[in-house]
DNA sequence: CATACCCATCGACGATTGTGGATGGATTCG
DNA sequence: CGAATCCATCCACAATCGTCGATGGGTATG
């Protein structure tokens, strides 16, 4: 992790260029930090995680101190962005991390939970 | 990741509790996925990473196409959360990751960004 | 059928965020 | 000193977000 030195001299009014950042991953990460950008989704996502089973929203709604259109909402958008899916059982519906998680999502969950 | 079967049978208005999850791991992480959740600050962190050294605000003014203000802002929120330092040289301010990140984050910009 | 429960959706509200113009301090060059 | 460059801060504005009450559809129980 050797960081480079600063250039000694430098020009006013040049400026240097960047290391290339593809744009559409800098979109994609950002669409997948902001669903995490939140405690109680993160604390949604960290439940089953680690219940490493199915969760219903009354559950959630029982929980977290959250009126149920909140909990159902965050809920919503983690399912949106492909973090969790659902499946219905009776009057109840189940919700779990998705099975088929990109290796790159699940590390970062992985770093972030654990 | 075996995950456990749902419950069979389950009562009408009985929910069930939630595994243990951190309040202040969540605001904590939280703030964490906020400062990673917008595509400009994104490619300056993972700029920072690539280059392996220091940066500053002129070159991100010059390669990004957002204003000058705009640069300054996303940046300070960086430093703000603790992910960048800044060192004054000359008419120039120098912008790096900073030395002793936390492990988790930097194992999960690892993650992110390679 | 009537009731009770679970849940998604809609509409509205205040709070936060991303953006840029204007300004001013700091520093260097001529 | 005067001009030019780099940068942070302040202010304003539109857009997005988190939250909740109200509503309605779906499903099981009595």
């Amino acid at each position: 992790m050797a960081v480079k030195a600063l250039p000694m001299v430098r020009q006013r009014g040049v400026c240097c260029g960047l290391p290339d950042v593809d744009a559409n991953w800098a979109s994609g990460t950002a669409d997948l930090m902001k669903a995490l950008a939140d405690p109680t989704r993160l604390t949604m996502i960290a439940s089953l995680w680690k219940a490493k089973a199915p969760i219903c929203i009354c559950d959630f709604t029982a929980g977290l101190a959250l009126s149920q259109p909140t909990i159902s909402h965050h809920m919503a958008k983690l399912k949106e962005i492909g973090l969790v899916e659902s499946e219905k059982r009776g009057i109840w519906i189940y919700y779990r991390l998705r099975a088929n998680l990109a290796p790159t999502t699940r590390r970062v969950l992985a770093q972030l939970i654990s």
